[in-house]
RNA sequence: GACCCUAUCGUCUAGAGGCCUAGGACAAUACCCUUUCACGGUAUGAACCGGGGUUCGAAUCCCCGUGGGGUCGCCA
C-alpha cells in the first residue's frame, strides 16, 4: 500500500484595509509558485474581521493586483465575514472543553495594566486575572459587561517549528499571554480565525510575511488545542524601501496597480520580484513558467531585501524590448487616451511601437515618444533657432522635392536622404537633426529613414511645409 | 525595555570547511558601435560588520558584541 504525499495547499490572506502592496504581492508570488511547483492548490482568503478598516473596494483593489500579476487562484476568494457561524461554533467549543475562557477585564483596566507593566520596563501582557486553575476563586463577575473569550495558553515550555526559510524558531511559552479570541461583542479575532481558516481549509504550508513570526507560535499552540494539524510556516523577509527603510507611502509605488500606471509590464514586476531574496544561481531573466519549475523555499534569503528601482526599471526595458509590438501599440493609445489624445490608425501604433522599444525605459516613455506622431509638433524656438537655420531649411527644402516622389521604404528613404547630402554637400546629422526638430519637434529620435517610413509621405510633406521653407 | 529574526561589493545575490587572489546582475566609470539620442558590446573599480574560539584549513561551524528588521492591541 502506498501512502500519497499531503497535497500542497498554500494560500494568500491579505486584509482588504488598502491595495495589494508590493510586499504582499512577493508573498503572494512566493505562495502562489510553491503551490504551482508542488501541483497543488493556491487559495485566496479575505481577512476582513476588521469591520472598520476593511472596505469593499479594497477588496477589488487586492483582485485587480493579482489579476494584474496574473497570479489566479485555485480555491476563493473566501470571506472571513462570511465564515462567522463556523467561528463562533469552534468558540462554544473551547469554552465547553476549557480551553478558552471568559475574561471580565475592562478595556480601560487593561491599558493601566500595560501603562504599569511599560513603566517598570517589563513586556506588556495580560495577567491571567479571569484564568481558571484548579482551587482558584474567580473575582465576581461584574454586572454589565460583556466578556471576552480568552485562549488559555499553555503556561510551560516552548514551541517550536522548522521555518522553512529561517530553519528553526523556537519561543518560550512565557512569552505569550492569554490572547483574546473573541471580541466582547462577540466577534473572532484575527489569530483565531485564521487557524480556523487554514484548519478548514486543510492549508499544508503557510507561507507569509516576516511579520507573522510572533503569531506563529499562538496559532501552533491554538491549533493543538483544537487537536487540528499543524502546517509547515515559511516566513518570507520583508521588503525595504529604496532607501532601507520600511517600506511606506513615501516610497511612491505602494500598490502594485501604481506599477502599471507607472508604465511596469507585469512580467518585469514579476521577475524584479522573484529575484528579490531568492535565486536560482546567477540566473537573473526568467518567465514565471521558468519560475515556477524552480521555485523553492531553500534558496529565499532569510534577511529583510531593499528595493531597487533600477534594476527593476532593466527588467523592464528588457521586457519591453521582448513584448510584441500590437501588444505594446495598445498601451501607446491606452496611454495617450489617459492624457486626452487620440491615437488614430495612422501612424499604426504598433510601428511606432516597434520604432521605440528598444529604446525606453517604461511604457509612459514609449507612450510619450509615439505622441508627437498623434498632435501637431511645433518646435521650441530655441530649438527652431539652432537647429532650423536658413542652411539647413535649404537643405530641407531640397529633400521636400524629392520626397513628394520618393518611395517611402525605409531603404528607399535612406538613399533619397543621401541624394540630398550629395545635393547641399552636408553631412548626415546636419540634415538628419533639422528634419527631426521639423517632424518631431525634438532633436532626437530613432534612425530618421525608420521615422519617415512610419510618418508616411503626406504627413511628412504637411509638417515640413509648416516650418515654412 | 522584552522577545524573535538577520548580517558577502552602493543594491539584489552566488557561496552549504579547502574549488574563493570571493562569482553573477543592477547601478557607476571608460572605451567601442553609431545618422542624433538611446539600445547593444567590451573593460574597470567595488564586499565576506567587529572580536574571540573550533579546525591542518572558515565567507561558510560556535560564542560574544555591534548594526539592521520585526513583534509586543477587544488591528490584521
Amino acid at each position: 500500500m502506498t501512502v500519497s504525499p499531503p497535497a500542497v495547499r498554500t494560500r494568500f490572506a491579505p486584509s482588504p484595509t488598502g491595495y495589494l502592496h508590493i510586499g504582499g504581492a512577493r508573498t503572494a508570488l512566493f505562495a502562489w509558485a510553491y503551490a504551482r511547483h508542488h501541483g497543488g492548490q493556491f487559495i485566496l482568503r479575505i481577512e476582513d474581521t476588521d469591520v472598520a478598516r476593511s472596505t469593499p473596494e479594497a477588496v477589488q483593489a487586492i483582485l485587480d493586483g493579482m489579476q494584474w500579476l496574473g497570479l489566479a487562484h485555485d480555491e476563493g476568494p473566501f470571506y472571513q465575514m462570511q465564515r462567522m457561524a463556523r467561528y463562533k461554533e469552534v468558540i462554544g467549543q473551547m469554552l465547553a472543553a476549557g480551553t478558552a475562557y471568559h475574561c471580565y477585564t475592562s478595556i480601560e483596566a487593561l491599558d493601566a495594566l500595560r501603562a504599569e507593566q511599560e513603566a517598570n520596563k517589563e513586556k506588556p501582557r495580560y495577567d491571567g486575572l479571569w484564568r481558571p486553575e484548579p482551587g482558584k476563586t474567580l473575582p465576581s463577575i461584574p454586572p454589565g459587561l460583556s466578556p471576552v473569550v480568552r485562549f488559555r495558553n499553555p503556561t510551560g515550555g516552548v514551541v517550536a517549528w522548522d521555518d522553512l526559510v529561517k530553519w528553526r524558531i523556537e519561543i518560550s511559552n512565557a512569552e505569550l499571554d492569554d490572547f483574546i479570541i473573541a471580541r466582547a461583542d462577540g466577534t473572532p479575532t484575527y489569530n483565531f480565525c485564521v487557524v480556523v481558516d487554514d484548519w478548514d481549509m486543510r492549508i499544508s504550508h503557510v507561507i507569509r510575511g516576516d511579520d507573522h513570526v510572533n503569531n506563529t507560535p499562538r496559532q501552533i499552540n491554538l491549533l493543538q488545542a483544537l487537536g487540528a494539524p499543524v502546517p509547515r510556516y515559511g516566513h518570507v523577509s520583508m521588503i525595504l524601501g529604496d532607501d532601507g527603510t520600511k517600506l511606506s507611502k513615501r516610497h511612491g509605488a505602494v500598490s502594485v496597480m501604481q506599477y502599471d500606471e507607472n508604465g511596469y509590464l507585469p512580467e518585469a514586476v514579476l521577475n524584479y520580484l522573484a529575484r528579490l531574496g531568492w535565486s536560482h544561481g546567477d540566473e537573473e531573466i526568467f518567465s514565471l513558467e521558468q519560475f515556477v519549475e524552480w521555485f523553492d523555499l531553500d534558496h529565499i534569503t532569510a534577511s529583510a531585501a531593499q528595493f531597487n528601482t533600477e534594476k527593476l526599471n532593466w527588467l523592464n526595458a528588457h521586457y519591453i524590448k521582448l513584448a510584441d509590438d500590437a501588444r505594446l501599440g495598445g498601451e501607446i493609445v491606452r496611454r495617450l487616451a489617459e492624457e486626452g489624445v487620440t491615437a488614430t490608425a495612422h501612424p499604426d501604433p504598433a510601428l511606432i511601437a516597434g520604432l521605440y522599444k528598444d529604446r525606453v525605459v517604461n511604457l509612459n516613455e514609449l507612450a510619450d515618444c509615439a505622441h508627437p506622431f498623434y498632435a501637431a509638433v511645433h518646435p521650441s524656438d530655441e530649438l527652431a533657432a539652432q537647429h532650423l537655420t536658413a542652411a539647413a531649411k535649404a537643405a530641407l527644402a531640397d529633400l521636400r522635392r524629392r520626397l513628394a516622389s520618393a518611395d517611402f521604404s525605409p531603404e528607399a528613404l535612406s538613399k533619397t536622404l543621401k541624394e540630398t547630402l550629395a545635393a547641399t554637400g552636408m553631412k548626415m546629422p546636419q540634415v538628419a537633426i533639422p528634419l527631426r526638430v521639423a517632424l518631431l519637434g525634438q532633436p532626437q529620435s530613432p534612425a530618421i529613414d525608420r521615422v519617415l517610413a512610419v510618418l508616411g509621405r503626406e504627413e511628412t510633406l504637411r509638417r515640413l511645409d509648416q516650418i515654412g521653407l
